[in-house]
DNA sequence: ATTATTATTGGACGATTGTCCAATAAATGG
DNA sequence: CCATTTATTGGACAATCGTCCAATAATAAT
């Protein structure tokens, strides 16, 4: 066979270059990462990465779209998994849950690129905000499979605002324990809904 | 009279540069502004905040000592007008409410720069905190007038963490009105503790 | 009034930033 | 096998970063 992808070999330097970065960003902010660490941490060289890249935002741009591709493919999952919408939103909390080792670390990956990106370069800030809008359209169907017609926009981005919530305190005050304790109350709060 | 403070025209200056890089700062984070963006704004020269600063470092420092002690004056002034804890809670509240236009354009002062620091400045970080342990254990007594005992820096924690998320959502989406909404459920939330 | 301390002026420093580009190597298409 | 596109090498670039410092002015102490 090997009727063999065109430029296999471009693509696959490609997503190093994204997922390095990608990690550096989230661990380091996208100000906080030079193009110096993405040359180190990748292995490659300058003008090579800029080959793929024109500019460093592109860079996070694409990271972005990797991200988003992540995502969906994890709400797809989770779709698929179960119908009852209270079960997949608990599943979004679990998720919360399942990461807290490095939430606590670094903080929310798209709550701490947004929060950064909107002080001063809210164009990169509108496509990170894409992140956002996916789970909030998420959380939306499953509160309207609830029942909750017309507020569940509203009640998704409550959902959304107590995780970012939760993330940003457990973060500043590095504790995992905290984090625990308000996604329990999370999990309540979707039970009793 | 006139003993004269010591050096007055000196702290009359220090305070300028404080207040000059606090707004900074805060509208365009702290590694977001440069020291050349401290002297155009402060209309001194390079030398003279040198003479005041050893290091930008501590001018965050300063900065922060200067909310700390705004903070502190608040906090004072709702205990003086009200005993019942709730009514100096809701007062908190309200205070997110009546700044919500910088909220929505620039989220909120405390919690983004401890979410920036705390990625790659955590000695800056330690110190930035000590902002939320100022509301943490003011909302903690709070709590304990109400009877909460045991839970009530838990509670106390919640609450910071919901204010954290509505501050974040709210400036992700510059949305005013969304953060109208969860502050009113912040607000029915103590109401009925 | 003279000394000592504090404040201001204004420029210089090396290090790091993101970006760019010509030369070379490798892979692909005819 | 040759021609052409794609990929890699490796260094250079101006601009900006935080920091430093000698010279001068102003103020305070004796």
């Amino acid at each position: 066979m090997q009727t063999a992808k065109i430029h296999n070999k471009g693509e696959k330097t490609r997503a190093g270059i994204v997922e390095c970065a990608g990690r550096l960003f989230y661990e380091h902010g996208y100000e906080g990462t030079s193009f110096s660490d993405i040359v180190e941490a990748s292995g490659l060289f300058r003008g090579n990465i800029y080959h793929y890249f024109k500019t460093k935002d592109e860079i996070l741009r694409a990271v972005i779209e990797a991200h988003l591709e992540v995502y969906r493919g994890m709400l797809a999952k989770w779709d698929a998994e179960n119908d009852d919408a209270k079960i997949r939103m608990i599943a979004f909390v679990d998720m919360i849950t399942g990461r807290k080792a490095e939430l606590v670390e670094f903080g929310c990956p798209i709550g701490s690129l947004n929060t950064e990106l909107a002080k001063d370069r809210r164009d990169l800030q509108q496509a990170a905000s894409a992140l956002f809008d996916l789970f909030r359209d998420w959380l939306t169907d499953c509160f309207k499979q609830l029942g909750k017609g017309a507020e569940s926009e509203s009640l998704a981005l409550h959902l959304l605002g107590r995780a970012q919530g939760v993330a940003v305190i457990s973060h500043v005050y590095r504790d995992a324990k905290l984090l625990r304790h308000e996604t329990k109350t999370l999990r309540d709060w979707i039970s009793q809904l």
